[in-house]
Formats: C-alpha cells, structure tokens, sequence
DNA sequence: GGGTTGCATGTCGCA
DNA sequence: GCGACATGCAACCCG
C-alpha cells in the first residue's frame, strides 16, 4: 500500500531529503522505516477520512523547545479528552498508524525541577543528561523495534478524543509477568525512558503524571536502579492503573504524548485483541494502518482480513503463519510462558451480512444517505451499536 | 509475618 | 561480548 498508493512525502529533519513512496522499492522499506524515526512522520488523520489521502507531513516537530517550555509552564493537569466521533476530531495523528515508529524524541535538556512532571521536558539543552550524550538520532533510530508503537486507527482516535492535540505515539511494552504482577513495577525499556521521559538524575526519580485513553489520570514514580554500571528505569505505582485496565502478562501498553498540551498518554492493547504484534516483521506492517480509501479501509487492523468470498476471518493472536514465525518476538524466548500455540487460536468468520447483521444504528437517528460511486450507505452521526447474537449450542450434556 | 524496596543475577538479543 | 531486561531474593518496614 506504501509502495503503490499511499501519496507522501517524508522530510527527514527538514533537512529537505524527502522519500515518494511510490517510487520505494521493498528493499527500500527497511531504510524507510529509519527516517520514520528520524524524522517526524505527521499524518491527518482527517485528511485520510476526508480526502482519501494520508496527508503526512514532513515536518520536524513543529514546536520548539521553547515553546514546549511555555506549554509546559501553562500545562493544565487533568485535562479531560472526552471522545468525539472521527468526523467531528481536528486531531492529527502524528507518528505512527499501526506500524510506524516513533517520532524523535522531544528536546530534552535541561534537569527537571519541579515536584511533578507531566512528561514535557522543560528543557533546552538537549545533549547532556545525567552526565551521558543525550540519544542522538543515531541511537533513537536504534530503538528496538519492539518498541515501536503500533497504534491502530481506534487506538490513536480514542487517545486524541476531540481535542485539536497532535498524538505523538511514542513506545509501548508488552507486559512481562513481572510487570503485571503485584509488586506494581513496569520495567522501562532503557531507551524509551530516556528518550521520551523526563531526565532524572537520582535513583528515586520523580512522579510523573500519565492519562489514561479515558481521561483518568494517574501519577506514577518513574525511576531507576543502578545496574551493572547502567541504569534499569521502572515505573512505581502501576498496580492501580493496570488493575485499572484489567492488563495482564502480554497484553500491551502503549505511552503517547499529546501536544501541544504535552501529556503523556497511557493505552493499552489486550493480548487477545492485539493486532500488529508481529514486531519482528517490520516491513510488511509499514504503512498498514494508512489508508486511501476512507472509511472502509480504515479499519487497518489486520484481525479483520476480507478474502475474495466475503468471509471476515478474524485470526485471535495473530495469524496462523506468524505465530511460528515469531522466535525473536517480544513473547519468544524471554516470556516462553505467554507463548501461545497454534491451537489455542480462535478464528471467527462471517459474512458480510452477518457483520451487518452485528451492526445496529444508534437509537433516536436518523441517517442520511450517502452515494459513493454508485452505491447508497446510510450515514450515522454516531457510532453504531454492537450487538452479538446469540449463538445456541449443546454440549454432550444436552 | 506479610508486604515492600532495592539490588543482584541469569538469560538472551543484538552489535 | 556486552547491555538490556525479567525476575529472584535479602533487607527492611509496618501493622
């Protein structure tokens, strides 16, 4: 889709170097990827919806530091981002859909002094910290991809509600036992917390303000322990949060920054629905996520794969095929106890009527009715209502 | 005695 | 071989 439709161009650091991805070639996705992370991938979501065009801008992160150091002064704690639908949102998604990486990290600089910070580095200078070269680009780029963030459309709209706020997804981190256990400690990945939290100098850290895709606003300790002459950073205080969102070993956390306001925002991404998670498989999930078409792409979650028969199938943890593929994923070798084997997948398929069958409008509306091309759909203001139908069954009990 | 905290250690992915 | 990270575990705290 990158290499064929998706019209863009991508200015690397404004440094006017800018890539047209129809002229891509695949061995040219890997590379790609890279000034992804390099540079600072804008994409309207707004524009896809409404023109069918993924308007991404290639624009370095449109605020300068000091203007990050205003927002941060006149930041307003507790801001709460009410969801509004698609065609209402002025938000601009920056960064990644599904599977685009990060966008660099923000200037950091200069220490932080208050009691409570939000994740907007109020700082200038942005190459010394804790004594050590700031990550330059070189080493962002190097984030592990892993870590990337995958957000799907749902994931990014939710986060932004209504508000004007650019997402700027940031990482997330699939949850270890230990990490979702009680101890109530989420183990940072090390270039992520010091590319994208704010510097701390000493062991205890600071508190560190993070809303949740509902508004809810929680206050962890991010922190770190000396280890082996390098630093292990961990978030204090999640058990609430993660109880919270009913996380669990192997489902997902995502950090978001929204911006201007610069609040940090926590998702998540149960295992059972997780989409993208094939993280080693880089290539083939750039641009998904990027739609041309509208609406009816938009839905970039690979769960839903439409065949030419019109069934829906909707492989629960991944497809078939990448299950096995998956050796050095984040559920490989290091949590081999999440690994789940091919025969624990469900797989649902449906007709298109039948999905419409699950679809019921939104009570008290009237829809107007929209041509595209010939065909007529029913256009709701609303989300529609889910329903699920009841499915009789018997056992060997009757 | 149970829970928490801080650090140590083992494993494994990556350079 | 090194560094990151998951987790074990001892010391400490508190009811």
């Amino acid at each position: 889709e990158l290499q064929t439709r998706m019209p863009y161009e991508v200015d690397r650091l404004n440094t006017g170097e800018t890539f047209s991805a129809p002229s891509l070639e695949k061995r040219k996705v890997e590379d790609f990827s890279e000034k992804f992370i390099n540079g600072n991938l804008r994409i309207r979501l707004r524009d896809i919806v409404e023109n069918g065009n993924a308007g991404i801008i290639g624009e370095e992160q449109s605020q300068t530091p000091s203007s990050l150091m205003e927002d941060a002064s006149a930041q307003q704690f507790g801001i709460s981002i009410p969801y509004k639908s698609l065609s209402e949102s002025n938000s601009q998604i920056e960064g990644s859909v599904n599977a685009l990486q990060p966008a660099p990290p923000p200037p950091f600089t200069k220490h932080f002094h208050g009691s409570l910070h939000n994740g907007v580095d109020s700082s200038v200078d942005g190459h010394i910290r804790n004594g050590k070269p700031r990550t330059d680009a070189r080493g962002r780029s190097q984030l592990l991809p892993r870590y990337w963030p995958r957000f799907t459309d749902g994931e990014l709209h939710q986060i932004s509600g209504n508000s004007n706020s650019v997402i700027k997804p940031l990482f997330e981190k699939m949850l270890s036992a230990s990490d979702a256990g009680r101890i109530g400690r989420l183990v940072l990945p090390k270039k992520c917390a010091e590319a994208y939290f704010p510097p701390i100098s000493q062991p205890e850290g600071l508190p560190l303000r993070v809303q949740d895709s509902t508004g809810k606003e929680w206050i962890f300790q991010f922190r770190f322990w000396p280890n082996n002459n390098s630093r292990m950073y961990v978030l204090e205080g999640v058990t609430p949060c993660i109880q919270n969102m009913q996380l669990q070993a192997g489902d997902t956390v995502t950090f978001s920054r929204l911006e201007p306001e610069g609040k940090l925002v926590m998702g998540f991404r149960k295992a059972t629905s997780a989409t993208p998670s094939d993280q080693d498989n880089e290539t083939s999930q750039i641009g998904n996520g990027v739609s041309t078409k509208g609406d009816a792409e938009l839905d970039h979650s690979p769960w839903s794969k439409v065949d030419k028969s019109g069934y829906i199938a909707k492989e629960v943890l991944e497809g078939k095929s990448s299950i096995r593929k998956r050796k050095s994923s984040t559920l490989g070798s290091k949590s081999k106890r999440l690994r789940i084997e091919k025969e624990d997948m469900i797989e649902l398929k449906l007709t298109w009527e039948e999905a419409q069958g699950l679809l019921r409008p939104p009570p008290d509306h009237v829809p107007s009715i929209v041509a595209i091309e010939g065909f007529e759909f029913e256009e709701y203001e609303d989300a529609p209502v889910l329903g699920k139908p009841t499915i009789f069954a018997t056992d060997n009990v009757g």
